[in-house]
DNA sequence: AGCCTTTGACCAGCG
DNA sequence: TCGCTGGTCAAAGGC
């Protein structure tokens, strides 16, 4: 049977802190080719990620790009999600755990101040829980 | 030459 | 049952 995937949701957050702009895009097709992405700056969490494929969501008005971890064995996706008229705001939505450890995390060994450091980044993943969607 | 992104098509779930 | 929507696949092109 093709297992129920039984998704944990884990919303990091906005890359950026200024709200979406709700403005309606009168009649202008936004198709996905019509914002290129090259212009987001994907921020770095310490996985490798391969795209596998791009839509825009008429639901919420976002274009979303779907992404999974290029390790073999690891079934972690991703989806990214932002406004074809700011794509600098990102939201980042992750699917499923990584079976493997990150750059950082994997850095983060190497120094002795990793509870410090580990502190930070749950912060990071959890301190910015977008309430208001 | 190989990897990555793009993008249209296909499929499944849901109302 | 059908149409809509979101998620994934895979071919093609670019780097």
């Amino acid at each position: 049977m093709p297992a129920q995937k039984e998704s944990k949701w884990i919303r990091v957050g906005y890359c950026s802190l200024i709200s979406w702009d709700e403005r309606e895009e009168q009649h202008e097709h936004p198709s996905a080719a019509a914002v290129n992405s090259a212009q987001l700056e994907m921020p770095q969490d310490g996985h490798d990620w391969k795209k596998y494929g791009q839509k825009y969501i008429h639901n919420i008005k976002k274009n979303r790009s779907y992404f999974k971890c290029k390790n073999k064995s690891c079934k972690a996706k991703k989806r990214v999600e932002w406004h074809p008229s700011s794509p600098s705001h990102l939201r980042i939505v992750y699917d499923g755990a990584h079976n493997h450890r990150s750059k950082y995390e994997l850095d983060q060994d190497l120094s002795s101040d990793s509870i410090a450091n580990q502190y930070d980044l749950t912060n990071q993943v959890f301190g910015q829980f977008d309430s208001t969607s």
